[in-house]
DNA sequence: TTGTAGGCGTTATCAC
DNA sequence: GTGATAACGCCTACAA
């Protein structure tokens, strides 16, 4: 049946007292080889488990680590938050996940939901810059829970980070297109508003500057990550007077509806037109023509998140700002046949 | 700071009590307006929020329900979650995801973990058929713990579970292909002592047989699900002295492993050879050669286990067996151009 | 309608 | 070394 045992069952049983049972079951040195073989053989034998609600209630703490993603279903959240729960289930914290669907109300929701289910600690990736108030994000700080933020990170003071340079991960994929013989590059932006987004667009934006490209208004296209918004923005840049030659998209899923209206308008790719991507979805290795992409190590990431709020709350560092590196994934779809 | 602002600490501000403000606060109906409305002001002035883990402790329940899933990163299982998640938020509860990377020993640890987590209920989707010994599932009933499965089940008295027909998915791709042309089917098995994978493995064999199709045991290979051993097992196919000229992989991965080497051996899709997956997996579409899948409605999967575990948690219903309707997306990897 | 008291399961602080 | 007690924050008979 469903009768759970506690330390005063055993204590019972035994004839002593909780509190020996307690400081048995916790290895305290006060205490007898004899008694504490005993308890714990007791323990096992009547099935002892501890209750963590009531160790909760009276340490104050959870060892329940929440984490909010805009969304569970790509490979990179995916795998970020199962490096997260790689770090942190050897040290005994489960991990709670909540997603946001990009909407600020449900960030608001689920960080009133993970302080309310008392976590002792949150680990996020930002979906909307909140405007003025960060009202919600300083209650988390203000009650000392420490907050990590991955990937999409808002520069705050006592707030850790665990991000990718994305400013050198652009700046290297433009010079890469560069150095294709590109010299008309679009590209397709995520909400600049995100500090990832305006790292990105900063980056390619000197890579152009420093080859002395101008930079095309035109070119540059404001675009959500999926493949529909691809299609559409190709659509509107091959309708310009002078339509680019490259496309660097901040989503692998428009690079990729990128690349089918390329193809339906009977455009080479890459002899005519490169490609490049952001984020390594597995997809873009799958394609017939593998389509170029960078990767953000999204399982180190969240191994490094949870080591950052590890050494935070065992209080060996207040802040913390990681950067990784990333790394360019150079495929065919960017890889001009070498001319002889 | 972090002061926390306790039931207490309203009373001792109202000169009332502490019964008075909790009762004052759950609504209770022996409280007089003027009280009620004093205390929510007060309470809401003082920024209280509920400790739920005192909540818990005293009422046996935690509003968590633990999901386990072999793994987090494919599209199938992270949207079952998301199913789960849209159904259970709105009630209240909290969703703790665990992985077992089909290891039965990391199976056993997060049941394990998830009890002593106190979750009100857990749904799973189980990575090995344990060998006899059901124990550690038995204890979670003994428990009174609501159990759900979901897509891959395992027969048990009082446990739940919502699948989908693999049965029917299976025979009547199997009839698919042969209506396409096709006589000799090779089938790419998950591991059979899944009844999933039992299932499916004799929807295949009976549409065989309706047919009067010999089954030949050489084209019946059972792989893992990744896309190298699709490769691999294509290269046995193609070696067999009578090879096949069709495919059913019960894993899309499988199945893209398989057409990137038939199309490397020039073995013409879907003219010379049709290929199946099943799962539905994002990528089966962004192909250029689109390929043929199953879907398994995992969204929906997912929205009706949470129902099933609400539905039991309120007693509503002791055991619940929901099966669901495949849906065969006939692709390009399966569809003969029609003859004239 | 409101107050009192006890308990959910632990552990820390005193005593002895 | 071990026992008694209080406290974590909440809810709910029972009493008033």
């Amino acid at each position: 049946m469903s009768e759970k045992t506690t330390i005063y069952d055993i204590a019972k049983e035994l004839n002593i007292t909780a509190a020996t049972v307690s400081r048995a079951l916790n290895n305290n040195p006060k205490i007898s080889h004899s008694t504490r073989k005993l308890v714990l053989e007791t323990a096992n034998r009547m099935n002892y488990k501890q209750n963590r609600l009531a160790l909760a209630l009276r340490s104050g703490k959870s060892n329940n680590v929440g984490v909010i993603v805009p969304r569970i279903n790509t490979n990179f959240f995916a795998s970020v938050i199962r490096g997260i729960e790689e770090g942190l289930h050897p040290e005994g914290y489960q991990v709670i996940i909540c997603q946001t669907h990009e909407d600020e109300n449900r960030e608001i929701e689920n960080i009133n939901t993970l302080l309310n289910a008392q976590v002792d600690g949150i680990l996020m990736s930002i979906s909307n810059l909140p405007k003025e108030n960060n009202h919600y994000i300083e209650r988390v700080i203000q009650k000392n829970i420490p907050l990590i933020f991955f990937d999409r990170k808002k520069e705050m003071e006592n707030v850790s980070s665990v991000t990718i340079d994305d400013y050198q991960a652009s700046y290297q994929t433009t010079q890469h297109l560069i150095n294709q013989g590109c010299d008309k590059i679009a590209y397709f932006s995520g909400d600049r508003s995100l500090e990832i987004y305006e790292d990105r667009y900063r980056g390619y934006e000197q890579a152009l500057l420093d080859n002395n490209i101008p930079i095309n208004e035109d070119y540059i296209i404001t675009i959500k990550s999926n493949v529909t918004e691809g299609r559409d923005a190709v659509e509107k840049l091959l309708a310009l007077e002078n339509p680019p030659n490259a496309i660097f998209s901040t989503s692998d899923f428009a690079a990729l509806g990128a690349i089918q209206k390329l193809k339906e308008r009977g455009i080479k790719i890459p002899e005519d037109f490169c490609v490049f991507g952001f984020g390594n979805e597995p997809f873009t290795k799958f394609m017939e023509l593998t389509i170029s992409s960078i990767d953000q190590s999204p399982l180190e990431m969240g191994k490094m998140a949870a080591q950052v709020f590890l050494d935070k709350i065992n209080n060996r560092k207040s802040e913390n700002k990681v950067v990784l590196l990333p790394k360019l994934l150079i495929r065919q779809s960017s890889t001009r046949i070498p001319q002889v």
